[in-house]
DNA sequence: AAAATATATGTTATCGTTCACATCTCATTT
DNA sequence: AAATGAGATGTGAACGATAACATATATTTT
């Protein structure tokens, strides 16, 4: 009976030698590109490793070498825009320095958030650079594995280690700022859309709008604050658009109700558009909008959309750059943390109240 | 000196033998929860894993076990949601199997095609899914490893070989849907966005744009298909908005232009949008346009985008399947290929011309 | 010409796990 | 009571590659 797996095994460095007449040594000095070897003996090699068409085993090298040269990435929502631009700044520094990127997904539960670090480390890569929302078992793990050794960088997450990095956008102030746009527009009610005050402690973004209203004196209502009550369990992509939408839905029928709204981001702004178009109301005659992240989609909206747009390109290879000194340092290091600011972008779906 | 990467290495089966008063076999024993060990012994063996914080080594177990219950994802743009809900869909199965995904991205270039494959092959992945566009060197790549036993399933990419499965949406039929779309309102001058008759041989949405003008006896038009020339090197995602926007320019100027665009993807169809109403021209009345991919993005332009839209979550988990398949196949296995039905969304960028 | 060095290759042990096999104990069968 | 076999653990080799060391020849230095 054939072998189940993989039919075929693959060739190795010992079946290469024997071809060549040479020990597998030999051929590892050819294949890696050090120590002596004769011209005479390498072509005999390469010959060889050609016929075979060797290729060499990765584990293997790893498990010697007690290093992969890959560092892994974990992403929450792969299909947000701000996720796809980060991986690709990452990649770009990565593979330009050799390293292989293997990127993994959890979809905001800390469940997979977990999951994904294990699977990662237990591959021993050389390095994880963590771009996912910040969750209690996500951090434990985090140290945990830090503690073990394992290089980690962090994008965007609440997490405070002496031996990791941390890069992220100035969420506070982005929120500040579309806040204070808002105000000094002369908006008095505004509303907050993806967070209740109760579960929004660590959102920054709903921290920096509470920061503009107190600045500005204007009273804090808790029924102004709307989102979904659970944190760790976040629906992802463009499913918040659903949340944006239900959210701005109570609002509207409100007492009294808001003249603006700041949405925890441009999903959920989008959301909230809809529902508002969908009463007949008008954008931003009747309500004025604002959101979060400047995915490409907020230049088609109708209006276009008022938003905060976060460097994201720079966190990403500030991430990665930080994250391949980290592993190539040989002495301790101490944290580097970086926070870059946001910029408030202004298209058309602020103005006035009326 | 310190060590220079990481500075403490990892605990072992080894050590927890040794902490555990056993052998390191009883303690893979008690890990991998297989074959005899008693309960006090186990119990023993569990306290000094925890104490130890230990993590089995997946590139040793890898490396004995042939195989690491890993699969890999090609994917081309990350910033596609196409990729991403493709992603996610293969992901959900996968994951639920027990195996670890790892995704890789080559923004479509043939060379970062190959690293991928290489990167993916060389860890050792029992298999591999392939979801980018098709090129001579990664195909000629990918015939290899194949021969060396990888298993491989690829997803809409121009690909045969005889063990290796395959899954693709009928962008044939969806290129000519969209066409037959226009000529049903009766356009005659209708053009295509996003390749050259040249370069396009291999593109199945051109394809089928043409056997729809040729079935209704339209005239083909060289002048009327434009687009860059080079297939390999594809610009990602969102940049791609700039050939459509390009390619729309040109098509403007021409005498007696084109009264509908067939573009071979949303992003190109946001492009030429913005090129008509740049010019004053609208949308449908003067122009009629039509996209393919249904991103989330095309409800929200204005006017909503007319696309194709494919079936983007059963070609992942199908391909899933699959491939699952392949790996736990204990006999030779003979080529699937499925191919699924486009779907036509009608929105409001297309009407009847003046 | 002897000593020192560079070049070219081979040998051995090891990375962390697990497979195949060997042992040993103790309860059950006949 | 001897034979049988399940339960519990250990031993040694192997997965594929490489670091460290050893050996051997060729070339240069003094």
């Amino acid at each position: 009976m054939m072998a189940n797996r993989s039919s075929k095994k693959s060739t190795t460095l010992n079946d290469v030698a024997k071809t060549a007449g040479v020990t597998s040594m030999t051929v590892s000095r050819v294949v890696n590109q050090n120590g002596y070897v004769s011209d005479e003996t390498r072509e005999k090699v390469m010959r060889a490793v050609g016929d075979l068409n060797y290729r060499p085993n990765r584990l293997a090298r790893g498990l010697k070498q007690q290093r992969t040269d890959t560092i892994g990435l974990v992403l929450g929502d792969i299909a947000n825009p701000y996720a796809a631009e980060l991986a690709r700044a990452i990649r770009e520094i990565t593979s330009q320095r050799g390293y292989n990127l293997f990127i993994c997904i959890s979809e905001h539960s800390a469940k997979e958030d977990v999951a994904a670090f294990d699977s990662l480390a237990d591959h021993q890569v050389d390095g994880i650079i963590v771009a996912t929302r910040s969750n209690k078992i996500g951090n434990e793990r985090l140290h945990e594995m830090i503690k073990r050794g394992v290089s980690v960088v962090c994008i965007g997450r609440d997490f405070q280690d002496e031996n990791a990095d941390s890069v992220s956008a100035d969420a506070l102030n982005g929120g500040f700022q579309a806040t204070q746009h808002l105000i000094d527009l002369g908006h008095k009610k505004i509303a907050f859309i993806g967070a209740t005050l109760a579960s929004g402690k660590n959102l920054k973004r709903l921290q920096g709008y509470l920061k503009a209203l107190k600045d500005n004196a204007l009273p804090i209502e808790e029924r102004f604050v709307t989102g979904k009550t659970e944190d760790d369990d976040d629906s992802p992509g463009y499913s918040t658009e659903k949340l944006g939408y239900e959210a701005m839905k109570r609002l509207l029928v409100l007492p009294n109700r808001p003249t603006a709204v700041f949405a925890r981001n441009d999903f959920t702004a989008i959301g909230a558009i809809n529902a508002i178009k969908e009463v007949g109301l008008s954008i931003p005659g009747d309500i004025s909008i604002v959101g979060f992240d400047d995915i490409p989609t907020a230049v088609h909206t109708s209006p276009a959309l008022t938003t905060v747009r976060q460097p994201t390109r720079s966190q990403g290879s500030i991430a990665a750059e930080y994250l391949l000194k980290r592993i190539d340092g040989n002495q301790a290091m101490t944290r580097e943390e970086k926070i870059l600011e946001c910029e408030l972008i202004i298209r058309s779906s602020t103005t006035s109240p009326k």
